[in-house]
RNA sequence: GCCAGAAUGGCGGAAUUGGUAGACGCAGCGGAUUCAAAAUCCGCCGGUAGUGAUAUCGUGAGGGUUCAAGUCCCUCUUCUGGUACCA
């Protein structure tokens, strides 16, 4: 026997593995199999330049699952592809004196050649890239049939402003108010841009949630809220000397009567008429101007107004009450108007007493007591008073009588409202999809016929338009021998990331967007894994334009993911100094030299260079705060399935994820251990007969946690997905297996029957090391091969069960009973227990509550 | 502001349907091995009182429901994600 055992060596041996699996075509998904498909996606990456952890967790919870599935015989497909069209491309590409294309490609061959490291069961056919030609032609082809069925459509929309670049500004561009570039106050600013309908399929969207078996009811809850729909009264408000009239949308109706005045938008045509011979309002009309377009903004800034001069006709009670122009109405939502009631409206009461405007009670509460509106308002539901005739109703009923007054005067009516708005696609950028609509000399639109419409890819970037807004050339083109001019927005980015996983069906399908067949045969997509970011927007469009894609007959059924798991961010520490220019530099974790005080947490922290740091807490690892770990560098230092065991141990999916490089150590020793345990036995061969039936009763009771465990496992992978949960079980089985005699016969045959389950329940966490030991546990088969350990319903009886005795819910006792003990055998033995008498003696026993076969409560007196 | 999460030992976390709080791991401490160290192996490891058996307190804060609450209900605090042009 060879005294030299075989070293755990990850460097030596993920390489082979993974060479292996490239040769083999292992994980290449195909249709004609008999086996039951299973679509296992996880969201494709922004080739932002290297791997961060969060996409490391992201393919490692998508692999495991891959895998695990294709061990209990499924025809797995996991595919993987770039979402390649986006505004860091741009940045980067002026910082690097380069195109956005050549970073985006560069970038998509370094993060392979990473993701490749990981042992990911990727089927690497089937890889996209959405900026390219062949991917985005059908998007634009798809947008210009969508035009001709009316579900695009154009309208104006406010956009950040910098009017010193002249350019439109992300969100993420606009720094307290300010142009990241030039500092300059941003401005909103309306332009024409395209629509989808999406508020068309808000009710389907919203139901379709009820049929999300699979969904985290968190998701379905952002998404019902997001849609937001809500039935009320669309009201419509003459304007005194005037033949303008105002809408307005209310869900509560039931306040009506206590309207005391109209806010309306900035950019209201009304505020825009009245402000035309009023400089104090023109000025504050400008004002307006100076803010961005975020909702978070709007809704924290002051609350300010002025009014206009005009005064607005209460519809039922006749009361003029004064239009005043506000800075939170926008004319974008709604109908850039909203009724007033104070009395019953947090916003609008603080509004009225900043301007002295009326407050009128209108609801009193409905068990009678006095409530006062002195401080605040009053916004719960209840009896209406101060109303004249629709008094003393309440909601439904004011409602329903409003509702129905305003009707008989056609001056409202009931309607059906979404908070969900349309979704605007138009991009004033340069790296995406170019948006295929033509603009005729005669003012007229229409779509593009022949696609792609070409982005070109060898521009240079000046840092403020787009190139093909600055080249006029690449704009112009002839329609039927007519001169015409192409729009020259792009697309918004989450169009890519709405259909992908279609395409991923038959990435190379020539004839059309997506082959029905091909379609029909892998979706819906049986599981999704992505961050939880992504729970509203991306997740929404995706579900839309799957609605769109099957109204279209290029996909069947109504929902494309059928489960999905949405993953905790990655954090880590982050910390900063501030610079010479008042602005943060944000210094890598890895550099920050620490103290801690002696609960562990941080107290000071310097860098390298002596400079004192802030430390900004545990937060998502990103390029901005620069504190990412590098997995590359991670995989160098501990091997992939070290980095894989980690980050699914660490914590629950779903939730954060704090790196921790203390763990990762730990996660190496366990695979180094286990690696150790499986060597060792494989010197000694396996027994010829192996009979479970005869081990001792220590052997028995080691077997019967093996066949737990295997059913814990099988659980928590795939029905609860808690994949740290079912690691720990593992690891407490082997610690128990470690104890097992493999000197005789029977215990060597009972180790086996351990290591040969572990091996394959561990494969899908740590593929490489599980590969190599199947094969040193000697099986002539690859573990690629192999099937999910069975539960030997036998190994699972247990002939005593442990009672835990309580006496008025403190536990007192434990007892271990026969497993056929009745319930008062255990009620007689656990009165008779010394530990329980001590506590009950004296007093009197009102009840016993006994849990079958767990816990016996005792209460006494 | 609004919507959705989260908070449990020194740390990450476990407790699946209201039924033994702290599984598993990390760090720490003690020991074995070693010339020594690394690695490995064994043991201990929430607070307080006690030599100990044990008792008692304890799951962000404050109330409540229950025989029984980390888990359910109400109020609040802090942190995280999203908030429609970051992806």
């Amino acid at each position: 026997m060879s005294t030299i055992l075989e070293q755990y060596n990850p460097h030596d041996l993920e390489p082979k593995v993974q060479e292996h699996w490239e040769k083999n075509n292992t994980f290449k998904a195909v249709e004609n199999s008999n086996k039951e498909k299973f679509y296992c996606l996880s969201m494709f990456p922004y080739p932002s330049g290297k791997l961060h952890m969060g996409h490391v967790r992201n393919y490692t919870i998508g692999d495991v699952i891959a895998r695990y599935q294709r061990l209990n015989g499924k025809e797995v497909m996991q595919p993987i592809g770039w979402d390649s069209f986006g505004l860091p491309a741009e940045n980067a590409a002026i910082n690097n004196k380069t195109a956005p294309a050549k970073w985006t490609y560069s970038n998509i061959d370094y993060m392979k050649g990473q993701l490749k490291m990981l042992g990911l069961s990727f089927d690497w056919s089937r890889e996209i890239a959405t900026c390219k030609p062949e991917y985005y032609k059908w998007e634009q082809w798809f947008f210009t049939e969508l035009y001709k069925k009316g579900i695009v459509y154009k309208k104006t929309s406010t956009v950040n402003w910098c009017p010193v670049d002249q350019t439109v500004l992300a969100n993420e561009q606009v720094q307290d108010g300010k142009c990241w570039r030039c500092d300059a106050p941003v401005q909103i600013k309306e332009i024409p841009q395209w629509f989808l309908k999406i508020t068309d399929y808000a009710e389907e969207l919203l139901n379709g949630l009820d049929t999300l078996e699979g969904w985290p009811d968190t998701v379905k809850a952002m998404q019902r809220n997001w849609i937001g729909r809500s039935e009320g009264l669309t009201i419509t408000f003459n304007v005194k000397d005037s033949d303008a009239k105002l809408d307005v949308y209310t869900t509560r109706p039931d306040t009506f009567m206590g309207v005391t005045y109209v806010a309306i938008a900035a950019a209201h045509p009304l505020a825009k008429k009245a402000a035309e011979n009023n400089a104090e309002l023109a000025a504050f009309i400008e004002e307006c101007r100076n803010l961005k377009v975020a909702e978070a903004d709007i809704a924290t800034m002051e609350k300010k107004g002025m009014a206009t001069g005009l005064y607005a006709i209460h519809p039922l009670n006749g009361r003029t009450v004064p239009i005043m122009v506000a800075n939170f109405v926008l004319m974008d939502y709604g109908t850039g108007a909203v009724m007033s009631v104070p009395a019953h409206d947090q916003r609008d009461f603080e509004f009225a007493k900043k301007y002295g405007l009326d407050i009128i009670q209108v609801i009193r509460p409905a068990d009678g007591s006095e409530v006062s509106i002195a401080d605040c308002a009053y916004t719960e539901k209840g009896l209406t008073t101060n109303s004249g005739k629709f008094d003393n109703l309440n909601f439904k009923e004011a409602f329903d009588a409003i509702a129905a007054e305003l009707e008989k005067n056609h001056q409202g009516h009931r309607t059906v409202n979404y908070r969900l708005r349309d979704w605007g696609v138009s991009r004033q950028r340069y790296w995406g999809a170019p948006i295929p609509m033509i603009y005729m000399p005669d003012g007229s639109v229409q779509p593009a016929e022949e696609f792609p419409v070409r982005l070109p890819e060898n521009v240079v970037m000046d840092g403020v338009q787009s190139p093909i807004k600055s080249n006029p050339l690449w704009a112009q083109t002839k329609v039927n021998g007519v001169d015409a001019l192409r729009d020259t927005d792009t697309f918004d980015t989450f169009m890519e990331s709405s259909w992908y996983y279609a395409r991923y069906c038959c990435p190379d399908y020539q004839d059309g967007m997506l082959d029905p067949t091909k379609t029909g045969f892998w979706l819906p997509v049986d599981q999704y894994i992505g961050g939880i970011e992504h729970a509203c927007m991306h997740l929404l469009y995706a579900r839309f334009f799957h609605k769109l894609l099957r109204d279209a007959g290029l996909v069947k059924g109504d929902e494309p993911f059928t489960r999905l798991l949405c993953q905790g961010m990655v954090l880590a520490d982050a910390f900063y100094y501030v610079g010479p220019n008042g602005n943060k530099v944000w210094v890598s974790p890895l550099d920050a030299i620490c103290t801690r005080d002696e609960k562990g947490n941080i107290k000071t922290a310097v860098d390298k260079e002596g400079h004192e740091l802030v430390h900004a807490g545990m937060t998502k690892m990103s390029k901005s705060k620069n504190n990412g770990i590098d997995p590359q560098r991670m995989v160098e230092q501990y091997g992939a399935d070290t980095i894989r065991l980690f980050m699914m141990f660490a914590s629950p999916a779903e939730l954060t994820l704090e790196w921790q490089e203390s763990g990762v150590e730990g996660a190496k020793r366990f695979i180094g251990r286990f690696w150790n345990s499986i060597v060792s036995l494989a010197q000694k061969a396996r027994p010829a007969d192996y009979n479970p039936s005869a081990l001792s009763s220590e052997e028995k009771a080691v077997r019967r946690d093996l066949h737990k465990t295997i059913q814990k496992v099988t659980d928590d992978i795939g029905r609860r997905q808690t994949f740290n949960t079912a690691i720990a079980a593992i690891m407490e089985l082997l610690n128990k297996a470690a104890k097992v005699d493999t000197s005789t016969d029977s215990g060597l045959g009972l180790a086996y029957e351990i290591y040969d389950a572990v091996v394959v329940l561990l494969y899908p966490i740590i593929p490489h090391a599980c590969y190599r030991l199947y094969e040193i546990l000697g099986h002539s088969e690859s573990i690629d091969e192999a099937s999910w350990p069975a539960v030997c319903a036998d190994a699972l009886v247990e002939d005593e069960k442990l009672i835990v005795v309580q006496v008025n819910g403190k536990v007192r006792s434990r007892l271990t009973v026969s497993a056929d003990a009745s319930e008062d055998d255990i009620k007689a033995k656990a009165l008779a227990d010394e530990a329980v008498k001590k506590f009950t003696d004296g007093k009197e026993l009102k009840k016993i509550i006994y849990i079958k076969g767990k816990l016996l409560n005792i209460v006494a007196v």
